[in-house]
DNA sequence: TGGCGAATAGAATATTCATTCCACCGTTCC
DNA sequence: GGAACGGTGGAATGAATATTCTATTCGCCA
C-alpha cells in the first residue's frame, strides 16, 4: 500500500522530528494536524492510547494510524515506541556526549568501541549520581563519619578499590581508619575492637558479598552507625545502615562502571576531613 | 477484601518508594520480588504491559495486580500512573535540567559543594580522556597484554585502586595476572619470576612512587613490555614503557579524580580479555 | 456542473490487555 | 493431626485497544 521506503524510517525522536518538519508542507490537512500535535505534546503520545490522543488532537484514531504509516511505521504502536524511547533515554547531556565520542575515531578500531563504551557508561553514571544523592543525606553521612573516632571501611571484591582509595586518602588526611577484610581471618579480631564512638562505611553492590553484609550487620548490632553505598533500596546492606545511598552504576558489556562510586567516595572522604578540620578550629 | 486505607495511598513516586521501603520487611516473597524490580526498573513499569513486566520480573501478571492492590491502588493500571507521572515531571529541557542541578542543588549545604565538585571533576576527566587517548596506541597496548602469559600489575598508593580493580576483573575473566607491591618485601621475589613472555601494566601519577618507577625499570631491563598510564610525557614511567598513555585527571580541591583512569582500566581489561577470547576461538 | 481520486470519518473487527477467579501449596494455630 | 488462612500460579473473562474496512466527503480540474 504505502510505499515502504524501509530505508528512511526514523529510528529516534530527533530523526522523526526532522522528517516531520521536512514533509510538513506536503501533508494533508488532518495529518498535518496530527504532526503539529505530536511535536507539541510528545508526552501525550508517549503515554496516551490512540483513542485518548485522537480526542485531544481532535482527530479520529484511524488518522493516527494513517499518520504513522505515512512515515513508514507499521502502525501507531511502533510510532509510539519512538516517543517512549525518547523519555527513557532522557539522561541529560547524554546525546551530546555520545556524539562527541563517536566523533573521534576510536570506533573504527576493534578495541575502540570498548573504550568508548566505558567512557560513555562512566558519564551516564555520573549524570545519574548527581540527582540520586540527596544533599541532606550526604550531610548526615558526613556528620556521622566526622564524629567517629575510627572509621571502619567495609568492602569486598568489586567494591574493594573504593575503600582502597578511601584508605589512601584518609591516611593522607590524618583521619583514623581501619580496613575490614584485607587479609582473611583477622576480620573478627578487628571488628571485636569497635565501640560506639566509631563509625563504619560499607560498600556493596549486587551480587552482595555475604561477608560485607554480615560485617555490616555485626557493626549495626554493636550500635556502630553505618553509612553505606549500594545499588538498590532492597540491598541487604540498607537494613543495617544508619544512612545509605542508592547508586546505580551504568554498565558496558555487563561490566559496571565505578566512576560514580569513586566520585562519591572521594567527596565523602574529603568532606569528612573538611568537617573535622573546621570543628577542630572552633575549639 | 484489602483494607482500602484510602488515607495513605501514595500519590507520587517518592511517596510510593517510601511506602514500599517501609513495608518491605513484611511483604510476602513474590510481592517483595515485585517491589525490588519496581524500584530498580521504574522505566519498565512505566512503559511495559503487565504481561511484559511480569515476564521480566519473573512473576505472574496477577501478582502485579495484587501488588498494586496491596498498596491501596485499584489495580495495576493506577499504580502504573505513578510511574508514568514520574517520567512526565522529569524536566525535559536541557536548560531546565541545568537549573534543576543548581536549584535542587547540593551547594546549599556545607558538604554539597564538595560533592558537586568531585562529580564535575570526574566529568571533566572523562571528557578529556576521549581525546587524549589515541586509538592506535590503545590497540597496541591491548595486543601486548593479550599476548602475555602473565600480566604484572604495578601500582602504588593513589593508583592502587586501579590495579585493584583490574586484578578483580582479570580474575573473573580468567586472565592470569600478578599484582606487584601488595605486601612489602616479597615484590622482588615476584619480579624475579618474570620472563619475556610476560607483560606489565604500570600506573603512576605525580608524585611518582619510586618503587613503581624502579619496578618498571627492572621489568624493561628484562625485556618485558610495559604498558603504562601516567600523567605527563615527562613521567619517569614513560622511559621504561613500550606504550604509554598520558592522562590528566581533573581535580577538585587538590584531589584528583580517578574516574578517567578507572574507565581506561576497565576498557583495557575487557579489551584484553575480548582479544584473547577471539584468538582462542580461531585456533 | 460533473466527475475523479485522494482524504477522511466512523463503524466493525481481531487482538491484546488487565483483571478476576479458583484450585493448589505451605504455614500456623488450635 | 487437622482446620484455617494467606500466598501463589494459571487459566478464564470481559473490557479496551489498535487496526482495518467501507461509505462519504472534499478538493481539484475539465
Amino acid at each position: 500500500m504505502a510505499e515502504t521506503d524501509s530505508i528512511d524510517i526514523p529510528q529516534d525522536f530527533d530523526g522523526l522530528k526532522a522528517t516531520i518538519l521536512e514533509r510538513k508542507a506536503q501533508l494533508p490537512k488532518r495529518l498535518r494536524q496530527v504532526a503539529a500535535y505530536a511535536l507539541d505534546h510528545p508526552d501525550e503520545i508517549a503515554f496516551g492510547t490512540a483513542a485518548s490522543i485522537a480526542t485531544s488532537a481532535d482527530v479520529q484514531p484511524s488518522t493516527l494510524v494513517r499518520f504513522a504509516q505515512h512515515f513508514g511505521f507499521e502502525g501507531f504502536s511502533s510510532l509510539q515506541q519512538i516517543f517512549r524511547a525518547r523519555l527513557r533515554e532522557r539522561t541529560p547531556g547524554y546525546d551530546e556526549r555520545l556524539k562527541a565520542l563517536s566523533a573521534n575515531d576510536h570506533s573504527k578500531l576493534e578495541s575502540g568501541s570498548i573504550f568508548n563504551g566505558f567512557v560513555a557508561a562512566a558519564h551516564r553514571s555520573l549524570d545519574n549520581i548527581a540527582t540520586s544523592v540527596e544533599p541532606e543525606a550526604f550531610e548526615r553521612a558526613v556528620n556521622i563519619l566526622a564524629g567517629a573516632e575510627t572509621i571502619y571501611l567495609v568492602a569486598k571484591r568489586r567494591s574493594y578499590p573504593i575503600s582502597g582509595y578511601m584508605a589512601y586518602a584518609f591516611g593522607k588526611l590524618k583521619v583514623k581508619y581501619q580496613m575490614v577484610g584485607t587479609a582473611a581471618g583477622i576480620d573478627d579480631d578487628i571488628l571485636a575492637m569497635v565501640g560506639p564512638k566509631d563509625a563504619a562505611f560499607a560498600v556493596s553492590f549486587s551480587p552482595y558479598a555475604s561477608e560485607s553484609i554480615n560485617q555490616a550487620k555485626f557493626l549495626a548490632s554493636r550500635k556502630v552507625p553505618v553509612v553505606s553505598l549500594t545499588d538498590s533500596a532492597f540491598s541487604p546492606l540498607a537494613e543495617s545502615s544508619t544512612v545509605w545511598f542508592e547508586l546505580v552504576e551504568a554498565d558496558h558489556a555487563g561490566f559496571r562502571s565505578l566512576s560514580a562510586s569513586m566520585a562519591f567516595a572521594m567527596a565523602l572522604t574529603v568532606a569528612v576531613a573538611e568537617k573535622r578540620r573546621r570543628s577542630a578550629q572552633e575549639h
